[in-house]
DNA sequence: GCTGACTGCTAGCAAAATGCAATCAGTCAA
DNA sequence: TTGACTGATTGCATTTTGCTAGCAGTCAGC
């Protein structure tokens, strides 16, 4: 079933693992958006994954380690998709692409916040971050959090904010 | 000519830059490996590109902004291709996915050790890096190396170290 | 000049991936 | 029993990829 590598370089087993229009987006959704079920994922996000794409890939992704797949006990069809370590190590590319795209790209200042605030965070807020996943998703325990609130939550609360202050309307997330 | 991005979340809109199977593996290899003529990287590739995909990538590069191209005075067809500041950027992203792939996938040793050593060197090092980066692509000083040695040639000396102690042939960069 | 290696880059074509819309069978609350 | 919801699957058109071959022009050496 495993394909061959086109090459052991780090860089490049990465991008197969995923260097696909989707899968880091899938994974970005689950770890900052808390996503678990399908029509979540499928429904949340804004770039409009197609069900057949998002099957497929969450397929893949469990194939290779980076999701794990269980039964939900409160509905005999719904599963639920939890990260695994090696995604849960992710935070750090994720900030370091957030800050890079924040730089360079026409990104919405909405959607780009969070990225400054986890990457303004430094590694401490990308540990404590990586602890509460673990919690969240493996059962590790986190330990109480600094300042009483959970990284999400800091990260969420500076998004409203923004969305507040840019104006009226806005209902995601 | 520019379709419209799929959202201004930066890390989609990064992934939209690079976020196919060979860009990246492009970027890589004029950063660490010092590319800057089409069949340097087309034949240099580890992982094997296509001429026609990488002729493509290349003109996507140039128009997005990650690479300028100019005429090599040396020979009348001969095409230089240099990094820009955002691609010159990039580092800490590659250092991130070198230090993620090298932990959990199935790299080589030869082939990882350039992404441990820059992992483990930090910000510092990063810094360093893409200051000589400066110098050699955009031509802006970088001022004299602490250590008296570039971090690329560093670098290549910690892979070399590893091809001599793992054997015997090599030959590759 | 002539040759032969080299320059960036194209062409042709099969295979694979993607995007889109419709649909599935089973589950559950009301 | 109805109707909303679950994680998917199917079919099909379009796009992208991978591979092989080849292009026209350039240059060094003889």
């Amino acid at each position: 079933m495993t394909k061959a590598h086109r090459s052991g370089c780090p860089v490049n087993l990465s991008l197969e693992v995923f260097g696909d229009k989707w899968s880091l987006l899938i994974l970005r959704d689950m770890i900052f958006g808390g996503r678990r079920h399908f029509r979540e994922i499928l429904n949340g996000s804004q770039e409009g994954i197609a069900s057949n794409i998002l099957a497929n890939r969450l397929k893949r992704l469990v194939d290779l380690g980076m999701l794990t797949r269980r039964d939900d006990p409160s509905h005999k069809q719904k599963a639920i998709y939890r990260l695994t370590e090696p995604s849960i190590e992710l935070v750090p590319i994720m900030a370091a692409l957030g800050t890079w795209g924040s730089r360079w790209l026409p990104v919405t200042e909405e959607l780009s916040i969070r990225a400054r605030v986890l990457g303004e965070g430094g590694p401490e807020l990308w540990d404590r971050f990586m602890a509460e996943l673990r919690e969240e998703h493996l059962g590790i325990p986190a330990g109480p959090a600094p300042d009483g609130r959970t990284v999400r939550q800091t990260l969420q609360e500076a998004y409203l904010a923004v969305v507040a202050e840019a104006g009226a309307d806005s209902s995601s997330v």
